[in-house]
DNA sequence: GATGAATGAGTTTTCATTCAT
DNA sequence: AATGAATGAAAACTCATTCAT
């Protein structure tokens, strides 16, 4: 389902095409967008898109896999990079800025989530991994953080949460989201229990 | 654009329109549910669909509206009985059950989120008003929960994000989600400063 | 089909639903107006709308009727006071002056007209008469200009195809018709054979 | 926004649309001609007819654009031809005899001027630059007809206006157009001042 | 590998007209 | 006389998908 090589520059059409798709989506939202308007985009003819991807949803399943790679890959940047930043405020600061403030992929991360509990394929299987996966990563980045391993998964579960949650506000306008006091203000309450 | 009442029974097929259209909605998503399929459960013609909702977009609007209202009116119950729970965590319990286990409700929150990025309509803007006046009532909410003045509204805040957060996750069927572990923790630690 | 008066106000109903339904057919075209649109303006039901012109070509008919009187009445009025008038270009150049400038009734003329060649009713006989009509009448009014009185039913017939020709343009908006010159040229050329 | 040519029998399936819709136009109007009419009469599906113009308004267009071309051509071929004819009453003879009493391209004219006057579009502002154009075409034509030079523009907007208004008269059949004793009367008296 | 013309079932929307009250 | 809710048939438009080349 994913790419496949080949001798000629197919993967250079698979590029264009993900790409384009992605931007649409962006834009417009996945149901608004219509293949023929992602070949367009990527400058192939509609035959050549479903050469490559025979079915809307193949499609939309690589853009997901990419969208997913992407925030992990993110993910694993805040992980290894975490004892660089000195303050714990600074260390989750940093999170809740990158991931938050990225309205584009905050949008195309709804529409994909609609997509899972609309769309019968395994779109939402793999969300529901994800998900786990991140959490992990969170948890781990936490270790850095002086949090006593007991509040870990708890503390990693409300942050994910709340990620979710200010990436809605940030992508719908809603003004006034203090993420840095409220990074801070994480950082001090969780640090050890009262 | 909201509900006109008229004298016959008007009131019964605007409610029968609606009650349709939630629930399709709900079921198969705003963008997947025809009008045409609204009208046949609703029982009655198109054309009638039409005479109550000239545009799709009217329609979503009310089912917003009532949306909206059935969840400010959740957090009233809330606030007013806040002081009847003994304990802050299951005060907090409370919301995190009664809002993050209403899935259809969540599904539709988020569809509706999607009509908000998509639709260059007024729902975008309903939206932030909301998400300002929840966070309001949240806040005089937490006032009997023994936090802090001071750090009310930034509870408020990832509260709200974190509700946000769990009913996706909920929605997409991830598993483990503690919310009474969750509620606990949230309650001991941001009681005080430590 | 034309106005049938009545005891109680209908009269003033009727005289509503033709302004109205005047008003719409100049601003958008008759086709692309719907009788819920002209009730909506006139201020009525469309129940009542039907109560007086069980179908939408009745209605037509009966503004065109109107239109008919008022093109009549204003050639009238030029075939009576022509005489006033001092010069023969001044006598012509009212006529082309007041009716080639009044667009609102050459938009409606036009809209008619291809009433008359798309439905099946009588409207396009009545034109038919009406053209005629109004040949002769503009043959009356040559009277007074001097022009040969072999002459004047081909000088009728020209100068009423060129109305008609210069009202389609103005309403085009096609630039530069200089009218009053064009009123100067003929009555110095039909006055007499060269 | 006009055709495209295309290596396979592309050009054939346009000019089977164009024909279809220029004749259901003429035989209802274009208002009343559906898309669907007009594909099945061309014999292709909606969906092909959407490939080829994804408007109405696009079709509309093209329509326009042929329509105009054959006015201009026949009019270009009487600028050419114009020293053939022996006398002046002739050579005005031709232009209103083939003009006027070509019924189907008058009522295709008159639909199209509807559309101008209804639709937003680009319409309205090519008939502008039409009518400016066979203006001066005419007053070319008339330049061997032994009218002095100072007359030209004036005669040339009087006929262009007089051959508009004898096109709707003749389309909506009104009786006893002398054409032929009218061009004769035209030549005859603009020939010179008298 | 690549093309793009072709499709048909579907969508939202429109509206003249009817009719019980 | 007057209402306005209700209708169904039709309109324009959309689009994922197929397939001959």
């Amino acid at each position: 389902m994913a790419a496949k090589r080949s001798a000629t520059h197919g993967i250079s059409n698979r590029e264009q095409i993900l790409t384009a798709a992605s931007a649409l989506f962006i834009e417009q939202g996945v149901e608004q967008t219509s293949l023929r308007a992602i070949a367009g985009r990527a400058g192939i003819s509609t035959g050549t898109l479903f050469y490559y991807y025979a079915t809307k949803s193949e499609l939309i399943f690589d853009i997901t896999d990419r969208h997913f790679d992407r925030i992990t890959a993110r993910l694993l940047d805040w992980v290894g990079q975490a004892h660089q930043s000195q303050t714990p405020a600074e260390i989750l600061g940093v999170v809740f800025q990158t991931i938050v403030q990225d309205d584009l992929r905050g949008r195309l991360h709804h529409y994909l989530i609609e997509q899972a509990l609309t769309s019968n394929g395994g779109v939402r299987e793999r969300f529901q991994q994800k998900y786990q996966e991140w959490r992990a990563m969170l948890q781990q980045g936490l270790a850095q953080v002086e949090i006593p391993a007991g509040d870990r998964e708890l503390v990693a579960q409300i942050i994910l949460a709340a990620l979710d949650g200010f990436v809605i506000q940030s992508v719908l306008g809603v003004a006034d989201i203090p993420l840095n006091s409220i990074a801070a203000y994480l950082a001090a309450h969780c640090k050890e229990v009262s």
